[in-house]
DNA sequence: CTGAAAGCGCTTACAG
DNA sequence: CTGAAAGCGCTTACAG
């Protein structure tokens, strides 16, 4: 790749930095001929002010163009109007539309989100949990990396409000809000094995993380209730990437008993498995059922258009940023509370009847 | 959709908010026998400090949990190490890989990084640039909802150093990383021509903003360069997004010349025209050659798999971080820098040369 | 309706 | 090698 680097040193000379720094309330207070006191009571709207003397504030804080310092203000408040939100990754779509809709949701209530990716890195996300704490954010939401995250505890201990959402964590202290996944998965199953489906390969997450391990149970108990004999080659260890749903496919069709439908356990790897059939030279959902997880934008639009198990996303990220501002706002104490969302059969293109 | 509320007083009681709150440097300080000033020193490694007061204060920082509050120290320093990152919408693919890497590269160089959607939406545009200010963050990596931002000035006034990437806006106080975007839209262009395609569709983004634009130009340009026509009836514009990218192809499969190719102008459009081409059960290449651009991560994943401008997506989110991470440090100063960089032709599956 | 002053938790120039 | 004290920019109880 070439890149070129035009200096402009003509056009676009920068500012040099004056010695003048930015404004703050003392300097707006000077200018209006009123004590700081009175200036934060016009920002804040939190007394009466003479109209004549909130005019004349007003007017200079916008010759000097004042903004608030917030640490200041947070500093002195002990409230940083900030929640901290741990993901695995935002860049998977999953993650991502839980993000912008829990963004969207702070936002409206006047709260910043500080995003974190621990990348399903253990360290990173310690390292991110003692950021959020430094940086004293009010709460924290988090989807965790793995199945026993040991720094959380710290938070507790801080008495920062946390709620676990999507990944299930044994914790005591946290607000939680989780997926019914174990019938989900036994959902999934059963549409495969009423399409008449005898061997069905199922693509897993990391085995530990509580999603995927429930997805599985749900997935066997449908299997032993219909009397079929569950096959253990028949099951291949993805990470919830597209890159390992494609890899778990292509060992699925190179070895051991053929599989007629594939269960990937979210839909990013079924886009993976997706890649890999039609690689092979079979059709979907002629030659292979393929059945997903998650309803991410994605899945109504690939072709054939993905049959999955559609979670309530929008309403994950509600409950999970609901519960935590309650806990902020202080409208609701005492005892932790557990939502399970139920999800739903979303049946499109790419599951058919054995022939 | 139904969802279980559990109460569970039992296990989950929250711990009661004693009156105890967090350590600061003056319980440590305490506790160790020394002054703030000898703890400062040993958080912050900044002066020489005796062996066993060392000792004595590392062992009181742990004993008591202590986490230095930032927000005291940033106020105290005039100093965040925070970036602030605005993007039209992180729930585009693309939008996501490359704010996923830009808070790889800041957190290696110890900066948080502070996602904020705009949402191709100038208001909520202002309202983060706003916040920003407020939150006092280093510096600003930005890609604008739209052509002619309003609010950036504000940054400039207060000294906050800015790069502008992806989406070329007319200002003069900025460091900017672009693509070539023009020279890419011809090379998409050409291969189609080169391939015999003579009444190529175009769906472009929204047409102020200079990734379109610029692309758009190219494909222009090449067209007129081949001695073909332009038929304004074969574009179509859409916004970036899966479904914008369906809709406009329906329409191009409805009414006006029939195309035997289409330019997306993004990889996100191009898998919705895939969608929409499917649906009217045509095939690709066959019935229809389809070229993107961008090179998503998904975009090798579809079937077929999709041909592609590919842009430099770690290059760019590399260049802005560094950009941006020099100012801060001061290690450049003096004129901005205009860094372009050129994208590369990705050939796949999905284009095809015209029988 | 308004203001003087303390204090949030740090860092750092100054002094020893 | 160490400490006393000022000050970053706010908010707010207290007083008038």
């Amino acid at each position: 790749m070439i890149f070129l680097l035009y200096g402009c040193a003509n056009v676009c000379a920068i500012k040099k930095h004056t010695a003048m720094s930015r404004a703050t309330i003392k300097d707006v207070a000077q200018l209006a001929q009123v004590s700081t006191t009175t200036v934060s009571h016009v920002v804040n709207n939190t007394r009466a002010v003479n109209p004549a003397t909130r005019a004349r504030v007003l007017g200079a804080m916008s010759t000097l163009g004042y903004q608030p310092n917030i640490l200041a203000r947070s500093l002195r408040k002990g409230v940083t109007k900030t929640i901290g939100l741990i993901v695995p990754d935002a860049s998977n779509p999953f993650f991502a539309e839980v993000a912008r809709k829990i963004e969207d949701l702070g936002f409206k209530q006047g709260y910043s989100v500080i995003l974190c990716n621990s990348d399903n890195d253990p360290i990173k996300q310690t390292s991110y949990i003692n950021t959020l704490l430094a940086k004293r954010v009010d709460g924290v939401i988090f989807i965790s990396s793995d199945s026993a995250p040991s720094d959380l505890s710290r938070l507790v201990d801080n008495h920062i409000p946390l709620v676990v959402a999507d990944r299930d964590v044994s914790l005591e202290f946290a607000d939680v809000v989780l997926l019914d996944n174990e019938r989900a998965g036994y959902e999934a199953t059963r549409h495969l094995l009423e399409l008449g489906h005898r061997n069905i390969a199922c693509i897993t997450g990391p085995y530990d993380l509580s999603p995927s391990m429930q997805r599985m149970e749900g997935f066997k108990r449908c299997l032993s209730e219909f009397g079929i004999q569950f096959q253990p080659q028949l099951i291949q260890t993805g990470d919830f990437s597209i890159q390992s749903g494609k890899v778990a496919t292509l060992r699925l069709l190179s070895a051991g008993p053929k599989p007629t439908a594939i269960f990937a356990l979210n839909d990013m790897m079924a886009i993976g498995a997706m890649s890999a059939v039609n690689q092979a030279g079979l059709s979907i959902p002629g030659d292979m059922s393929l059945i997903g997880f998650d309803n991410i934008e994605l899945a109504g639009m690939v072709t054939p258009s993905l049959t999955t198990v559609a979670q309530p996303i929008p309403e994950i990220a509600r409950q999970a940023t609901s519960l935590l501002i309650e806990r902020l706002a202080g409208t609701r104490n005492g005892s932790n509370q557990k939502v399970i969302l139920s999800a739903e059969l979303l049946l499109r293109d790419s599951t058919a009847r054995l022939e």
